[in-house]
DNA sequence: CAGTGGTCTAGACCACTGG
DNA sequence: CAGTGGTCTAGACCACTGC
């Protein structure tokens, strides 16, 4: 097959491998919903037969969706969408950790929301969210305890449009990470994030919430989370104590 | 060429494809260092003949290699060993940024090397390093500023033998990020690194150095950077200002 | 122009899963 | 056992670099 080639801006050839436009395709039936997370996709070949191109050229293209975490290989079985609802990491993007290592001698997180209620966008909140300033948002705010020691405080913001229906008890009730139940109540995938990570002194209401003396050095986490497409569909303070976790990161 | 296959200790066959096995030897040629950070290595053919496999055996060698970042490939150029010596990228595992984002308009750190000697390693540094407790160890203190402030606290600790004939001198008078010294000085390149983060009151000698307020909060960086095959070679604990900068991560 | 990495194909066989 | 992803090969051609 000749691959297909569009006439860039400038008059520019604007290459593009062939296994990279049916990357393109695949995304875009992940992003349509044909196949939900925790689903199978069809097998290589029935790609290779459907985008009329050789195993090989689904193959590379499916690598790099692997590599990027959106779906994930089981040999013998076949190619899944990834989900937030899997249990063997509790939360995929949470990077903290006890400092004894060992995260599943410590057990699951308790949670408490705190509360949840919609509101109008103030000017930052809505420009990490792409929206405009007064749109309506919704608003959480949780704390997570690790072992009944309150450790984390998140404030998080989502657009209201697409999480229509989120309440509280929603929240309370659901048992698993709250991507999960974005990905099975409202569609709604985060794929990846980026975070900001700061120190800074505790003030109300982390005092009071996390049961730390003012002015006491917390973790300040700022992360925006992204849907397909790079578009960001939350955005999640986080004010971590770190005098028995750490934040984990790798180099490389 | 069938692949070549070693029984694993219990007597498991102990599978390993052609191409991982083609990876450990060129791993082991850069360990050896045949070819330096910056150099060219063979051509896909070349090691393909070398090793009597196909181009392809040897590619999906390299691309694993290029995945982390080992080697650089560059079409129409060849595949050459990564180094730190590139001037795209100041310093490859720093994560602070300015809050502006704009890093490139915030213009080079300047160093300032406040000790650089030799001791015998406590406990904890021993450990960390692979090290007996009470081996000698070289301890290199420094301040980084940006725009003049300074902003960065770093206390490293190095095994001495690798690095015998270190000088502070040495450190002031060379131009580029310290892991480029150690890579053409040393022969040691690092090529991984695990961070562990909290946030911390500032206390001496980090207000004095740093020009902070005694328990302003300071992000705590803890780094423990690796060689090839996974030999840990530096511990860094590191004082961040975080009021002008942030520390920036990606998750997916 | 020759040499490099990058793409694409087609076919054979291997390792793993589940019925 | 059939079906999946995983490995390996051989050969053709493309895109980029530098002489």
């Amino acid at each position: 097959m000749t691959s297909i080639q569009e006439a860039g801006p400038g008059g520019t050839p604007a290459f593009s491998p062939l296994y990279q436009q049916i990357k393109v395709l695949i995304l875009q039936s992940l992003q349509d919903g044909e196949w939900k997370p925790g689903d199978v996709i069809p097998s290589e070949m029935d790609l290779a037969a459907r985008f009329r191109v050789s195993q090989g050229t689904v193959r590379k293209a499916i690598d790099e969706l692997a590599a990027e975490n959106l779906v994930m290989r089981r040999q013998g079985k076949g190619t899944f969408v990834a989900t937030h609802a899997e249990q063997q990491v509790q939360y995929r993007f949470l990077r903290l950790l006890p400092d004894t290592g060992d995260a599943s001698k410590e057990g699951p997180a308790q949670r408490r929301i705190i509360e949840c209620k919609r509101l109008r966008a103030p000017a930052d909140i809505a420009r990490a969210l792409g929206l405009r300033s007064g749109d309506a948002v919704l608003h959480v705010r949780r704390v997570l305890s690790f072992q009944q020691v309150p450790t984390i405080l998140e404030d998080l913001w989502l657009p209201a449009s697409p999480f229509k229906g989120l309440t509280a008890e929603r929240l309370d009730s659901y048992r698993g990470p709250m991507y999960a139940l974005f990905e099975t109540e409202f569609g709604v995938r985060m794929v990846r994030a980026e975070e900001k990570i700061r120190a800074l002194a505790a003030s109300e209401p982390a005092c009071e919430l996390l049961k730390v003396k003012a002015g006491e050095p917390l973790l300040s986490v700022e992360r925006t989370a992204f849907t397909y497409n790079d578009l960001p569909m939350e955005l999640r303070r986080g004010l971590y104590r770190t005098d028995t976790h750490h934040y984990r990161n790798s180099l490389s």
